[in-house]
DNA sequence: CGGAATCCTCTTCGATACTG
DNA sequence: CAGTATCGAAGAGGATTCCG
């Protein structure tokens, strides 16, 4: 069993970093921002990981109440973990640091979209402070990814995969894509050709409007690919 | 020599991780947050770190270029340790990763005030939104800690000890301190004896606004003690 | 096949001792 | 004061095995 603690009780952070500050904790943290996965999926994302730690790391969150474990309705009967709400709410401090990290990467480009890292980056991209009174579910389509965000109360859900009722259905390709992430489209019609609508444009518009950070997320947070 | 990376180039948060992830390395930020300090202070304010260790991280930050090597001018003719711009980009992440570890804990409450740890509690009281327009400098002392805060341009910067010309020097008891961080105290007046003012009255009241979050940092990052 | 525990090697940590 | 050098202990990573 593992305790190497900074014994610093009464201090935020020290007790935050007891949790969170070791190996591969925040990039399972990371992973499960975009919803569910199981033990299997969580393993084969994390390249590297080995399963002994996997396991124990869990267990820690676990513990912590930062996520859950679940028994998926019998069909699928099968465990995922998921975030708790203490876990959601470090989603910002997540996609700050990644947002921070982005400064040391040089943008050589990706080869292959993944859709999670993709919903990440729409994390990393989304504002808050932009969102207040939004209230829209959109459906993503970029190349073969297709995923899905909500915008409620100021707070942002994503998941992969369509999803049924969006107001809006936003398809792009891979450059409009980028360039939205970066606050680089205002307009539903700047881009000649590299984005498309079907449903709402107002919503769509909205979207424009709640994702995009100036300085923020080019391509996504590229997991494991091998 | 070290190397144990994510390995994940593309992914700003394993980027950052790789930098940041590692043991002390965020609590030697959240040391300098508060201002300079030279090697040996780190080394007792961390207690526990090794020698070794320290080294080995100055040396990582400073080639990130998250912190600065400074010779102090002749009288003192030492090296201190800076954050850099790159550096400040990290007091949001590490105050919200402190204020999010603060529910973990229990407060019992602390023996003696420490200086630098009251002046990041402050950091993470702060509210950068409410700040647009401010530009004071606050002087404050709590028992026999005296510490300074500058809000300029949205942004934060403390120091240890007295400042030459603050707007407004607030003198507070314990209790009113700590209530203050918890954005309990609107009203200069509100507390009966446990705040007092010099200076600029009106300044002092922006101060109240600026500080105190809702959920916030009750006592400090209490850093080692012994 | 999903969800681990075990074993073994290698890296990193922590403490102490030592140096410019 | 500001570090480097050294060494035992704890933690990480990989492979293999086990259980249901």
């Amino acid at each position: 069993m593992s305790k190497r603690s900074y014994d610093q009780p009464g201090c935020g952070l020290a007790t935050a970093l007891d949790l969170l500050g070791q190996r591969w904790t925040l990039l399972i943290v990371r992973e499960l921002m975009v919803g569910p996965l199981r033990y299997t999926d969580l393993l084969s994302r994390l390249s590297g990981i080995g399963t002994n730690l996997l396991a124990s790391r869990l267990r820690q969150l676990e513990q912590a109440a930062v996520l859950g474990r679940h028994e998926l309705p019998p069909p699928a009967a099968s465990v995922v973990y998921e975030l708790t709400e203490r876990g959601r709410q470090l989603e910002s401090i997540v996609t700050g640091l990644a947002t921070w990290g982005r400064q040391y990467v040089d943008d050589a480009a990706g080869v292959e979209l993944d859709v999670r890292s993709e919903a990440f980056a729409l994390h990393c991209a989304f504002r808050p402070e932009r969102a207040r009174y939004v209230d829209d579910v959109y459906q993503f389509e970029v190349e073969s990814a297709v995923m899905h965000a909500r915008v409620h109360e100021g707070r942002l859900e994503t998941g992969v995969g369509p999803v049924p009722y969006p107001k809006a259905t936003i398809r792009l390709d891979r450059h409009t894509w980028t360039a939205l992430l970066r606050g680089e489209v205002e307009d539903l019609a700047a881009r000649g050709g590299g984005l498309d609508v079907e449903g709402d444009r107002a919503a769509a518009r909205r979207a424009l409007r709640v994702f995009g950070r100036p300085g923020a997320v080019k391509s996504p947070g590229t997991t494991a690919s091998r």
